[in-house]
DNA sequence: TCTGGGGTCCTAGGACCC
DNA sequence: TCTGGGGTCCTAGGACCC
């Protein structure tokens, strides 16, 4: 029988606010942008949330609901620098560590009895430890399985301990909605509705042909999830398992919508060259791009190609989603969005000879070169475009200070 | 209300191959 | 005339999570 820790951090984004500026706290803190921009709310504070201010909700919105709150923008270097330190600390408390995200973990902490006591006295430990070595509040819940852990830290919220002793799993996720459980979003949650199903009782009665004819087979990983189970998919896995990249992407909201073909072609070079680099710092090659354009009236489209050579180049990320935007947009359409992703990593060796070596290494150099140039000036100060007219419209506009705009560093 | 940005996983159809 | 059955890759879209 396995014992699971999850470990999730309390209003993260908030707290790592309050580290940073102190007068913060106890106040309506809004994370995520001001409150006329276009955009949604990252994190709100406990005070905040009393106004029914919830995370994803359109920054306006929030601003309504809550006119006092202080608005505050997201600052996603502080919150890895901080996730760092929670995972020092977990990593100290047991060598089974996954970080799920930037802010949550499991550990596996079966057979560490001898070394830590009993799983409540272990929890109170890391907890204390947390505080102590961060500053920041968590909450901690105990189960058999990651399910069962991470559904009883959510009810230990806020600053709290639960640990569901084995055996009673399926009384304690009886009388919770269905919506609780991990997995189980709003049409889901609305699809069970239409068949009677509002609370995981209901669902722990149903007989399991019932939720496999309407759900198929997530109907019954359904049914093992109302008993606590692990059923199927990720939550099956090992703590601690494989966590290598499925995919890099970078996407960007104007905050009017435009329909000028060379700035909407400037922001793909500059999110290809934001991509490219990822590639490139994770030494990975991408062999399909693919290409996300939203109009004004929220209609989305993906298109992708994949290449016959993978890349992390920015030039040929950024020719081939060119190529499929000249291709897809209805010109004169106004955009709301623009993003380029990158999948279907392949090592690195495979591809080593498809460049001819002195071409590769003067690439690469170039290359490291640009990337040493944006860690000092910014991700906005060098660009491999060139003669691209208006290409740095919109960056001079983000970056008022107006730092120049390099020429080809291949030279 | 007017809807971010970064991910993961799943489904489903068509191409293509054996 | 009626037209297999997988397996795998590719693409598009969507649910879900933080």
């Amino acid at each position: 029988m396995r014992t699971i820790f999850h470990v999730d951090m309390d209003a993260f984004f908030v707290s790592v606010e309050e580290l940073f500026d102190p007068s913060l706290k106890g106040k309506a803190v809004v994370v995520g942008g001001q409150r006329d921009e276009r955009g949604v709310v990252s994190a709100a504070s406990y005070a905040a949330r009393k106004f029914g201010v919830h995370s994803a909700m359109p920054l306006r919105t929030a601003a309504k609901l809550c006119p006092h709150a202080v608005f505050v923008d997201g600052h996603p270097e502080r919150y890895r620098e901080c996730s760092g330190k929670v995972y020092e600390v977990l990593n100290h408390f047991s060598p089974q560590v996954e970080m799920a995200s930037i802010d949550e973990a499991y550990l596996d902490m079966t057979g560490t009895k001898r070394l830590h006591g009993p799983p409540l006295r272990a929890a109170h430990m890391l907890h204390q430890k947390m505080k102590s070595e961060t500053q920041l509040n968590c909450s901690i819940g105990i189960g058999v399985s990651r399910l069962v852990a991470k559904v009883s830290s959510a009810q230990a919220k806020p600053n709290g301990i639960l640990w569901i002793v084995p055996g009673e799993e399926a009384k304690f996720l009886a009388p919770l909605n269905v919506r609780d459980i991990p997995g189980v979003g709003k049409v889901m949650e609305q699809n069970l509705h239409a068949l009677g199903i509002r609370k995981v009782d209901d669902l722990a009665q149903l007989d399991e042909s019932v939720l496999k004819e309407h759900f198929g087979r997530w109907g019954l990983a359904l049914a093992g999830k109302a008993r606590g189970e692990d059923a199927g998919g990720w939550f099956d896995s090992e703590v601690g398992a494989d966590t290598d990249p499925k995919s890099i992407s970078h996407e960007h909201t104007y905050n009017e919508d435009t329909s000028d073909q060379e700035q909407l072609e400037s922001t793909l070079m500059r999110l290809s060259e934001m991509v490219g680099r990822r590639l490139r710092e994770g030494g990975l090659l991408a062999r399909t791009i693919q290409l996300k354009l939203r109009y004004k009236d929220f209609t989305t489209i993906t298109r992708a190609h994949s290449l016959a050579a993978s890349t992390q180049l920015d030039t040929e990320i950024f020719e081939q989603v060119r190529t499929l935007f000249r291709k897809n947009w209805h010109e004169g359409a106004e955009v709301r969005l623009l993003g380029v992703h990158a999948s279907g990593f392949e090592d690195r060796s495979s591809q080593i000879d498809l460049l001819d070596s002195g071409r590769e290494e003067r690439w690469n150099k170039a290359l490291a070169a640009a990337d040493r140039l944006r860690d000092k000036f910014g991700e906005s100060s060098v660009s491999l475009a060139t003669g691209m007219k208006g290409a740095f419209r919109e960056r001079t506009h983000e970056n008022p200070a107006g730092l120049p705009a390099k020429g080809n560093p291949q030279k």
